[in-house]
DNA sequence: CGGTACAACATGTACATACAACATAAATTA
DNA sequence: TAATTTATGTTGTATGTACATGTTGTACCG
């Protein structure tokens, strides 16, 4: 996955493209000459040419030769109404995601609505280009997953151009601190919380917690637990918290496991895990040390994803809204667009235990 | 006489145009390389590459870095640059459909195109829901996966409206008989052929099969099916051939499974499941009936996907190109659509057997 | 025979230089 | 003062070089 290959007039143009969006320039102003950009930007004026040429293809730009290049006024569009709007997600392909795209897809067809579908993976540069590609031409609205939400915002000009252009948006499961629009999520603490109270009252004390803290769900979730052991009145043996970023998903949590699933004593009775997926392969790695579910160690996951029940040790979890989340998010950027909402309020959803096979004693 | 103000670009943009227009070149045509013309025309490369720029810029030419530049095919443009290309799947948010949106997407973002996505439920009135949306406004080609395509096409009148339009499109998984579009299938007779051969060489003599036959896939997995018992000079018995529609699948194969697994003789030793998911619920309906995988029943799944490898039992299946087959449409059809391909063709993936724990003896 | 490696050639990117054409404002001149 | 010239800065045209990147066919090797 590697696609550095970004030329630099390239990059030229999309940062210029940036000033329109954001403001720095407006419609009729003067640019700043090829040279001085080209100065500037570190780079020669044919580079600069190259992109002044494709921006006043694009009907950004318009030159005058003698006077320079000036901003073009906002092609007065075509008067068509555009019904367009676009869903940022982190993922597409994986776990509960698809189930939201699904939601906001079947809600936007039924109004006539089409869908723009575009992901990140997790790095904030591909949510950069999302954005920018998205921005690129007409767009009604925007829903947005944000990205390392616990890691701060680079790409906090492109959504002030976005309210500078009078485009609502929706941000899902978290919201960035900097921005304050409205923000559809579950209440982790909650579910971090309910998920130990429920293994506590179970008789479990050795409760070992996996936690992704590269964004707002795992962070949250790991105060939930933190939160249920002091109404207690307990202590949590720091060695029993895991924390790991999306990078590390691949080995470190299931390393960790191994390690304290080995232990001669002080081996954990119970896990609570970041996630369904996290949930069973971590069950995968119990089976692999000869303990068993639920009667050795106990298992909660999150979200109630589809893997929770397609293990023949069904899965306690937490529930996630989901398809309806995907669903409420276009309902209520809808009203938005449509102009009927005066001040636009999030909604924090309240997850629900389910009990199933994987926990006990 | 100071008309000599025309710039040696333009003439020669103009004596290129010349040639479009009294037929030295036609559409489709290899041009000379800049070099050649360069010398040709007595100037430089830089020269005829700006001519060459702006003939692009304004649809007469396209060009392909390591092959040429050709004559693009006369388009009535409106001029205006769209990028936006629309994706309709069945299903967006079960099974493997994720995976192919999500090699679709990426392969779209990184060329700058937008991708619309819409899903049919394998209903074809919400195919022609989702088909008149997307024709609704500009678009620049269309994937559609079809639906039922076993059982006719009654929006035959929107994809000669595409071809009418000079919209490029391409079906995945399965093509209408009634158009003769490229399409990106895999081989699934010979799928379902390689899934009885490896249980006929296990020993296994019952085997049963289930296939959902309101779409190609499900029709050519049973042929596959049949002829590899006619391979062998066997005889299939016909009660252990399993078919149902996508309406009845929530019941009528696990019933039915059920059923035959509670026989007293002629009980089937193992089952030829339509994909993976299905795969996944009879091997509960399996451990229901007391018996289990693979020592009592074996089962073998299709198309590879997470649910093979989440069960305890790890699931004998074959594979099915995912997000591969979703990024390698795209480029064929942005090959399509910047008319550098004269005649498209489809591609036929092979399917390989993926040999886990389900099968045995 | 099939696969690999490589060479040849196409376009793409980047920088450099030079001068031409044009617009504007300041300086000069009638 | 008014017209003209000049200086300066802008974009436009033209050419050069160099290397990167992608495609294709060929030669080679197993």
């Amino acid at each position: 996955m590697k696609e550095k290959a970004v030329p630099k007039y390239m990059q030229v143009k999309q940062e210029i493209q940036a000033w329109f969006h954001n403001g720095t320039v407006k419609p009729g102003d003067l640019m700043p000459s090829e040279n001085e950009l080209a100065e500037r930007f570190g780079v020669s004026r044919q580079t600069v040419r190259q992109a002044f040429g494709e921006l006043e293809g694009e009907g950004w730009l318009s030159r005058i030769q003698g006077k320079g290049t000036f901003v073009s006024a906002p092609q007065a569009g075509h008067g068509e109404i555009v019904r367009t709007v676009g869903l940022i997600t982190t993922y597409i392909s994986d776990y509960i995601f698809p189930h939201i795209v699904r939601g906001a897809e079947a809600a936007l067809r039924s109004k006539g609505y089409r869908l723009l579908l575009s992901s990140t993976d997790n790095d904030k540069g591909r949510e950069r280009e999302a954005l920018e590609m998205m921005l690129g031409q007409p767009l009604s609205g925007l829903i947005i997953e944000p990205t390392k939400s616990a890691e701060g915002n680079p790409n906090l000009d492109l959504y002030l151009a976005l309210e500078y252009r009078g485009i609502p948006y929706i941000m899902l499961n978290e919201q960035y601190p900097e921005l304050d629009g409205p923000c559809l999520k579950t209440d982790d603490a909650l579910g971090g919380c309910l998920a130990v109270r429920h293994l506590l009252a179970l008789g479990h004390e050795k409760i070992a917690g996996f936690f992704k803290m590269d964004d707002m769900q795992g962070v949250n979730r790991l105060k939930g637990f933190r939160q249920a052991y002091r109404e207690k009145g307990l202590a949590i043996q720091p060695d029993l918290v895991v924390q790991y970023t999306t990078e590390e998903k691949g080995a470190k949590p299931l390393e960790t496991a191994l390690a304290l699933l080995s232990r001669e004593n002080g081996r954990p009775t119970a896990l609570v895990c970041y996630n369904d997926e996290l949930a069973v392969q971590l069950m995968e790695i119990i089976r692999q040390s000869g303990l068993s579910v639920p009667e050795d160690v106990a298992v909660v996951g999150f979200d109630d994803s589809s893997l929770a029940t397609a293990t023949e040790t069904k899965l306690t979890t937490l529930t996630h809204p989901k398809s309806v989340m995907g669903q409420e998010a276009v309902e209520l950027l809808l009203r938005m667009i449509e102009g009927k909402l005066s001040k636009p309020k999030g909604k924090l959803y309240t997850p629900e235990l389910i009990v199933r096979s994987s926990t006990k004693r």
